[in-house]
DNA sequence: TTGTACGCGTTATCAC
DNA sequence: GTGATAACGCGTACAA
C-alpha cells in the first residue's frame, strides 16, 4: 500500500535489535539465535519489508551488474545470443545492463561511461566498433563475443572448423565446383576463419573452387538483388557442374535458395547448398537448409563463466596474478538437412 | 591505470574547494564562477574522475532504471520489441534493466523482486503469467505491451483493426470461403481482436467463413504437422473453392505457405493467404507474404512516453490524480505483398 | 558564490 | 550473540 519505504532502522526499532543484527540476519543468519531469526522474520512480513540493493552496493561494492553491449536484436543471432546472456542470470545471479549500439562508436563510448557509472563488476562486448585495445584500458573485465580479441578475455564460435565441416560436406555430396560466397571480412576477426577454412580444404581436396566475395548489402532486398546477380553469374559460368555453395549465413542461404527455387520449382541435383548460423529461417525455409550450427548456448553461457572467473578475482587478491589473455573456442555443429546429400 | 575510485572528496581537496561545491559543478554549474567550473574541469581530467550514479541514486532516489520482463527472444516480435525499447535510451535516457521469464509464474516474481531492490523507477511487462491485478498491486509505475491489462495502463495494437483489414482484403481479392486458423486465444488478451475481427467482418460482408482454433504446437516441425493436417482437411473441405487464408502470424503463414508452395510448385490461384506481425521471415518467405504490420517502433516508444509520464508524475505532487487507466491503440499497417491480389 | 552538516540504506569494524 | 559507530559517494537544506 504505502510506498514509504521500510528501512533496517525501521526493523530494528519494530524489534528492538539494533540495525547490525538486522543486517546479520540477511548476511549471517546462523549468528542469531533461532528464535531471533523468527522474530526479524516476522517483522519483515508485517513491515512489508523490501531490499534495497542500492544501498547494499555502496556500502560493499558489489553491484551483481553486468554490462551488454550488442549491436543490434534484429538479427536473431543476436537477438538469441542476448537471450541465452540473459538466461545465465539463474546460474550466476549478475543482472544485465543492456545497450543496443547499431554500430556507432560514438554511442558505444557513451554507453560504456554510463555502464561505469553504474559500477558494473565485468561486461560483455559483442559490437566491434571499438577496439579491443580500448576496451582493455577500461581496467574492468571484459569478454567480447565473436569479433576482434587481441587483448581481451573472449568467447568464439571455430569458424575454421566450421568452415571445414561444411566444405567437406559439399565435397563429398561429389559436387564439381566450389563456391563460397561472403562479404569482405576483415582478417583479425573470428568470422573470417569461414574463408579461411574454405579455401585450405578446397586445396586439400583439390578441388576446383571460387571464393566470390561482394558487398552483399543489408536489406532484404539488397540482399535477393544481389543473390539474384550471383545466381547468373553461376549458371553462367559453370553450367552444367554441380555446383556446392558455402554461404556466409542462413540468411543469404534462404535469399539464395528461394531464387532458385522458384526459377526450377525445386532445389535441381546440380545444386547443393550449406549455410551458417543454424537461425531459425534455416529451418523454416521452403526445403530445411544445412547449416553449421553455432552453438549459442554455449557460447553465451562460456562467456558469463570467463567473466565471473575474472570479476571473482578482482574481488579477493589485490596483486593480481595478470595471467595472459584467454580465448575460448566453440566447436559448431553441421546440420545436415535437405540441402545436401 | 589505477582502480582507486576518485571522489569528490579527492577533487574538492585537489582544487581546495568543497564537496557542494564539486556537486554543484554537476548539477547546477552556472552557480559557479566560469574561472572555477574550470579549475574543476580540469581536475576532473588530471584525477580520471569517474562519476558514481549508485552513490547518486542513493542519494535523490531518482535510479533511472526501468525494469522489462520479456517472455523470450527467440520470438523476432519481442526481440525487435525489445530493441525498440532500449533504442528509447538516447530519448528519455533510462537505462533498462531486462529479464527473460520462460513464462514461469514463480521465477518471475523472483524477478519482480529484483528490478523492486533495485529501486527500478517503472517497469514494462510483455510476459503474461501475471495478473495486472497483481501487477498493479506493486504501486510502481507499469505499461504492458500486448498483454491482460485490466488494472494497468497500456500499450497494444489495435488488433481488431487489423483482423478486418487482413479480412476485407481477403474479401475484396474474391475469395469463396475465409478461414482464420488461431490458436485458443483468452478473450482478455488483445490477441483476441484478431478472432473477433475476423468473425464480425465476414458476417457483415456475408461471406462463408471458418474458424479453426487448433493447439499449433510450438517447435518449427510441430506448426508444421499441424499445418500440414489443415491444409489436407482444408483442401478436402472445399476442392475447387478460393480460399483465403488469415493466419494468426506469420510464422504459420509461412509453414503453410511452403506446404502449399511444395505440393503445387506455386501459390495456386485458389488460394490467398495474408499474415499478422510482419515478422522477417515474412519477407524472406519463398513468396513475400501479405500481412499485417504491427508497429512495433511505435508500440515500444508509446510505451515508453506512457511510463515516463507516469514516472515523473510520481515524483512530483504528492496528491497523484489517480487518473484512470490509459490503453492506447497502435493501429496496424495492411502490407500486401505476393499472397494476395 | 561557496561551505557545513546531515541524510540516503546498507555493510564493516570494533567492541561488549 | 549483539550493539555502537564509522564508512560508502553524493545531494541538499541551511548558513555564511
Amino acid at each position: 500500500m504505502d510506498n514509504k519505504k521500510v528501512t533496517f532502522d525501521d526493523i530494528a526499532k519494530y524489534t528492538h535489535f539494533s540495525k547490525t543484527t538486522i543486517s546479520r540476519y540477511f548476511n549471517n543468519p546462523d549468528s542469531l539465535t533461532v528464535k531471533n531469526q523468527d522474530i526479524i522474520a516476522q517483522a519483515l512480513i508485517d513491515l512489508n519489508y523490501q531490499e534495497n540493493k542500492l544501498a547494499k552496493v555502496l556500502a560493499n561494492g558489489k553491484s551483481e551488474f553486468v554490462g551488454i553491449i550488442i549491436p543490434n536484436l534484429y538479427l536473431d543471432y543476436f537477438a538469441e545470443m542476448l537471450n541465452q546472456i540473459l538466461t545465465t542470470y539463474e546460474t550466476f545471479g549478475y543482472k544485465f545492463l543492456v545497450f543496443v549500439s547499431m554500430n556507432n562508436k560514438e554511442t558505444e563510448r557513451k554507453y560504456l561511461q554510463e555502464l561505469l557509472a553504474y559500477k558494473i563488476e565485468g561486461m560483455i562486448i559483442l559490437s566491434h566498433t571499438i577496439p579491443s585495445k580500448e576496451l582493455a584500458s577500461y581496467n574492468i573485465p571484459i569478454v567480447t563475443i565473436e569479433r576482434e580479441d587481441d587483448y581481451v578475455n573472449s568467447v568464439n564460435t571455430d569458424n575454421y572448423m566450421g568452415a571445414v565441416q561444411a566444405t567437406s560436406l559439399l565435397c563429398k555430396n561429389n559436387c564439381d565446383v566450389l563456391l563460397h560466397i561472403n562479404s569482405q571480412v576483415e582478417k583479425d576477426v573470428p568470422a573470417y576463419g569461414r574463408i579461411q577454412g574454405f579455401q585450405d580444404t578446397c586445396k586439400e581436396y583439390g578441388i576446383q573452387h571460387e571464393l566470390i566475395i561482394r558487398d552483399l548489402g543489408h536489406s532484404p532486398s539488397e540482399i535477393h538483388n544481389c543473390m539474384t546477380g550471383i545466381c547468373h553469374y553461376l549458371e553462367e559460368k559453370y553450367p552444367g557442374q554441380k555446383k556446392g555453395l558455402f554461404m556466409a549465413n542462413d540468411t543469404h542461404a534462404n535469399s539464395m535458395l528461394n531464387i532458385i527455387f522458384r526459377k526450377h520449382g525445386k532445389l535441381p541435383g546440380d545444386y547443393r547448398m550449406i549455410g551458417f548460423d543454424d537461425s531459425p529461417i534455416a529451418s523454416q525455409a521452403i526445403i530445411p537448409i544445412s547449416t553449421i550450427g553455432q552453438q549459442i548456448d554455449k557460447l553465451a553461457f562460456t562467456a558469463m563463466e570467463l567473466l565471473v572467473e575474472e570479476m571473482n578475482e578482482r574481488k579477493k587478491r589485490r596483486p593480481k596474478p595478470k595471467t595472459g589473455l584467454i580465448h575460448k573456442n566453440i566447436t559448431p555443429i553441421l546440420l545436415r538437412r535437405e540441402t545436401t546429400d
